[in-house]
DNA sequence: ACTTAAATTGGAACGGCGTTCCAGAGATGT
DNA sequence: ACATCTCTGGAACGCCGTTCCAATTTAAGT
């Protein structure tokens, strides 16, 4: 068979799996979740799929590990002596996963999807062990922290995730106003009967401040916390 | 040109929309999120990929009726007058999403994609309903009702995505005590010094019952609820 | 009953994806 | 100089969602 021939010179700056890494986080932000491929990693970083598959085992690795690294990027923001009270901490950790969610729209989804396949790899313990030192710190009882935690973590995640969405383009000159004012309006027209709360609430939602809503659903949570916290377990009030 | 061999018999049973989602959910049961593809789908149906086409714009399309068509089903199931409380009912609406994830494992992928994409569509006001209508029997001022129906929410579908990903085979032969076990184990192997709460709480993650737990989450949210609200808006301890 | 138009079907083909394969170039040691 | 190992990238494979369109069934008009 013929020989196969080799057109281009090697690559000058070594190819790694950071390299990679970064690679696939630009074009992800910029390309958005379908926008990483392997074709588009091949042309970005000049060079072929095999280069790319001597450092990382597939996509799926490759997705965990840039998602990994941005988290990890976001987490360690206000490391140093900040002597703020727990929940101004706590505060701080969620507007930190908040914010990269809003940077970096596809964590939102690379997040969720995540956490329905191998959920206990890398980024879980990060963001699980940032918010549970917050939780541990404010005092709550040992018993209870996993359930407090999770709490957090499952409503940070997932309201960062819907706000994100909210702010991002969703065609050409629509903004966050417009799109939360079309989504009142579709809500107002649902059927009176079936979708009384959702029509209620339709009017609230254009208006409010992001932030400050996400903050005020943790407020809510840790005014849970505070207040008398059910007996042990499989002790709730009966007889 | 020559023409079209037309060997096969038309099928007798006609094709329709409602037979086409309720092959993909079984399709998605059966053989997990990637099981569903427009070939196993014409195979199954005995058709073409045109004839799918005819009746479902796209995949995204067939997903998202699915989706809707098994919450739908898990939202319509206790409506007749039990006349519990507005905590049982809420309960009762979160054990039923709780199960119907824990059924179809591939709902909590689709519902947190759907929620990062076209997110206020059908499947959004079905469940915002659900709960909210029960955040108003439970005498929420109506300022709140955004805020405390969106919590509920986020955690309800965050923990119950997580829960089901925990009971399902993660191979041949694991099963879910052993599944917990091993990321128990997993996460006492890391670093006490990065990771001391993970550390902590891996003690008590094995042990749990999974509803219990699950509801233990929302009565902490509720237990914020009767708590004392943090005044209105924009309003917080400043300055 | 015959004709005609519309609704519906399903086979073939297209472009793009993740992935695999492997010849060979650079580096390193002998 | 050679042998060996690390690393590269072009070509090709199989599967995917989707499109195209001739063929067929159904419905309507006459």
């Amino acid at each position: 068979m013929a020989p196969r021939t080799r057109k281009s010179e090697r690559r000058t700056e070594a190819l790694s799996r950071e390299r990679i890494i970064e690679a696939a986080v630009e074009l992800l932000d910029t390309a958005g979740e379908g926008g990483l491929t392997f074709r588009a990693l091949t042309e970005r970083l000049a060079t072929g799929p095999g280069a790319i598959y001597w450092h990382v085992a597939n996509k799926d690795e490759l997705l965990d590990a840039a998602t990994d690294a941005v988290v990890a990027a976001a987490l360690a923001t206000e490391p140093a002596g900040s002597p703020d009270s727990p929940r101004d901490a706590l505060n701080a950790v969620a507007l930190g996963l908040f914010d990269a969610i809003d940077e970096h729209p596809w964590l939102a989804t690379q997040l969720a999807t995540q956490f329905s396949r191998g959920p206990w790899k890398s980024v879980t313990p990060r963001i699980l062990e940032s918010i549970g030192r917050q939780v541990r710190a404010l005092g709550v009882p040992e018993r209870r922290w996993f359930t407090v935690a999770t709490v957090l973590m499952h409503y940070i995640l997932g309201a960062a995730g819907q706000n994100a969405v909210n702010g991002r383009a969703h065609g050409p000159g629509v903004n966050r106003d417009e799109f939360l004012g079309a989504v009142s309006t579709a809500w107002k027209e649902l059927d009176p009967d079936d979708y009384p709360f959702t029509r209620a609430v339709a009017d609230q939602m254009p208006g409010h401040d992001d932030r400050e809503e996400f903050l005020a659903g943790i407020a809510l949570i840790l005014a849970g916390i505070t207040a008398v916290p059910p007996p042990p377990r499989s002790h709730r009030a009966r007889r």
